[in-house]
DNA sequence: GGTTACCTTTGGATCGTTCCAATTACCCAG
DNA sequence: CTGGGTAATTGGAACGATCCAAAGGTAACC
């Protein structure tokens, strides 16, 4: 039945046209399925597709309609299983609607992050969702992906302000909130000294999140001292590396809340390192829910935020803003909830 | 400095060559940084594109030069880690050599499969890599991708065969000697009924690893019974259900070779649900070392399959293919290593 | 002065589609 | 037979870049 060539040049319209001797236009709405082509040519013309089996060049047909049919996503780090998850959410939904995803990813440096939205801006996409490495600037985003691409800021908030002509849309996750749950039920299993651990305060979800901590140790009346910030990188290698430095100095800390499972993962390994039983020596909160989060020794006690969920989220935020390009930016702010598991044991 | 206006259209080369008296040529050549123009002529474009804010249209480009700038890449699911480090994998190289990343994903069915290879296409990628969905046949990716896009299959083989014009490359894991040795790792700790456990023939990723652990069986001589062989989906929810089926009829085994991590992290839930401890009371092992291999309980005996470099492999075939579309078409066999844990208890 | 050579620059056609105004064909009422 | 209406089709100009052959300018040489 087909008879596609197993060499030569491409199919066109003008093969398919030539080949059913019709013009090309009318080819071009037999594609599009328009009701002004009668229904015989129709058929002649959908057969002839067929025979030659043409392929629609979209590309092209963007050029001429100077509309797009891609979104670009930009996050830091695929292997992440947060992001990952937030990655396979919006490619779902992208594709739902017709979309194709292109993927960039920054590994949390500013310098990757503007050459990583270069490349992909010289794409034509029709938006962006772009969740910032730390310490990314308004000012620089906004020069290299230019004022005619809508973008919509997942997890973080970027340095600096925005034009107020940037209509860009904010996705954030209530990162004070699940902070603060985590560290108020800390406090009700009975702990004081409580720290928290992990990330750089160069990234806004970070100050949330250690807003959320200060916040509940001063309604609780806890005094929180300087040693129990622990600044690192967001690998779980860095962080074991990193848990030495909540004990080296004053007094130790009971229980620690986490900038993220990853971290908390790692601070899992720091403690046994040092002989320290994570879930029953000492108690500690991650945030994420990502997969791992339920297996490991102990299960970890964490904030789900449903990446996928979020990453469907971020896409239709971006569909949207490109049927209204002129509507109000909003911000939406995605509820998280506490997970109780084992590594959040009571004090002893 | 710069001064991109907030609203209007977008800058094409005309703007530029009319901003500054020179022709669309002359800008295109400065653009691509062609020898052939005076040095102040190019300074005064360069500060006009600058000026204008241009970005760079590659679809147009594209489309003149009949060239690609953009792999395809299709897995089955994003989520899942071992593909999640591929895709950072494939990412990271194919940004490198200047190429975009389409994503899609298939969910490993075949009528999805269809649809994004279908969807894909029509963006005209100059290559494709896919990891093919569990029973996905060779005629009919030929007849959506067709025979002028460069195709990759990773991890997996097609069903049926390839006609020999389509110069399609593979790169596969060494499956049959990875679950050999995970075999004969558990006989040599002193097992005797072992089962192999998860994943659907359909693949044929799981065909080998089957080969691999019967080879090894017969080799040392070991019957094997036919209710050690039981068929799974790849979710842990799905592994943890079937665990049972182990021990419904005649001698239940003592330990099991795992498709991969995901079905043996499965497996170990629902061992614990019929109050069996795995890496205590049942052995099993695992493959392609997902992170989450080092922390579950008990850590997990696999094959580490490196995936993100299986990925930058992946990403430097397709480009070696766009540089040579006549080569001969390749099979490479990437090797894996046993990374004993602790989940590979001895007999006890 | 005329010829050659080299260095820059350029107009116009082109890639594969869509848009638009115009055309053709046909039928029916007056 | 004319005029008007409907239905279907079409040629040619876009979209934003690149390619190519040709042209303009300058300098050197005979």
């Amino acid at each position: 039945m087909e008879s596609q060539t197993p060499v030569g040049r491409k199919i066109t319209l003008n093969d398919i046209a030539a080949g059913c001797g019709v013009s090309r236009a009318t080819v071009s709405l037999v594609l599009r399925g328009s009701p002004l082509v009668n229904k015989a040519t129709r058929a002649r013309v959908e057969e002839e597709l067929r025979r030659q089996g043409y392929v629609y060049n979209r590309a092209a047909a963007n050029l001429r309609r100077r509309t797009s049919s891609s979104i670009a996503l930009v996050v830091n780090e695929l292997a992440n299983p947060f992001f990952a998850e937030f990655a396979a959410g919006v490619d779902e939904a992208l594709g739902e609607a017709g979309f194709v995803t292109l993927l960039g990813s920054t590994g949390e440096s500013t310098t990757r992050e503007q050459a990583v939205l270069g490349s992909l801006i010289e794409h034509g996409p029709g938006g962006i969702i772009l969740s910032p490495a730390e310490g990314s600037e308004a000012r620089t985003v906004l020069a290299t992906v230019g004022t005619h691409t809508p973008v919509v800021l997942f997890n973080r908030e970027l340095g600096g302000s925005l034009p107020q002509y940037a209509h860009w849309d904010r996705l954030l996750l209530d990162n004070q909130r699940g902070a603060r749950l985590a560290t108020e039920h800390l406090i009700a299993r009975g702990h004081r000294r409580i720290a928290f651990f992990g990330g750089h305060d160069d990234s806004s979800s970070c100050r949330d999140r250690h807003a959320g901590y200060v916040q509940a140790m001063q309604t609780a009346g806890l005094a929180i001292e300087p040693q129990w910030r622990v600044q690192t990188a967001l690998t779980r290698v860095e962080a074991a590396r990193a848990a030495h430095a909540l004990f080296d100095h004053g007094t130790a800390p009971t229980a620690a809340v986490c900038y993220n499972d990853v971290v908390a993962l790692g601070l899992m390994l720091g403690l046994y390192q040092r002989g320290v039983k994570p879930g029953h020596d000492f108690a500690l909160t991650g945030f994420d829910d990502i997969a791992e989060a339920s297996v490991s020794t102990p299960t970890l006690t964490t904030l789900s935020t449903t990446p996928r969920a979020r990453g469907r989220q971020a896409a239709e935020l971006i569909l949207a803003r490109l049927r209204h390009p002129q509507a109000q930016a909003g911000t939406v702010i995605a509820p998280v909830e506490l997970v109780v598991r084992e590594s959040s044991c009571p004090l002893s």
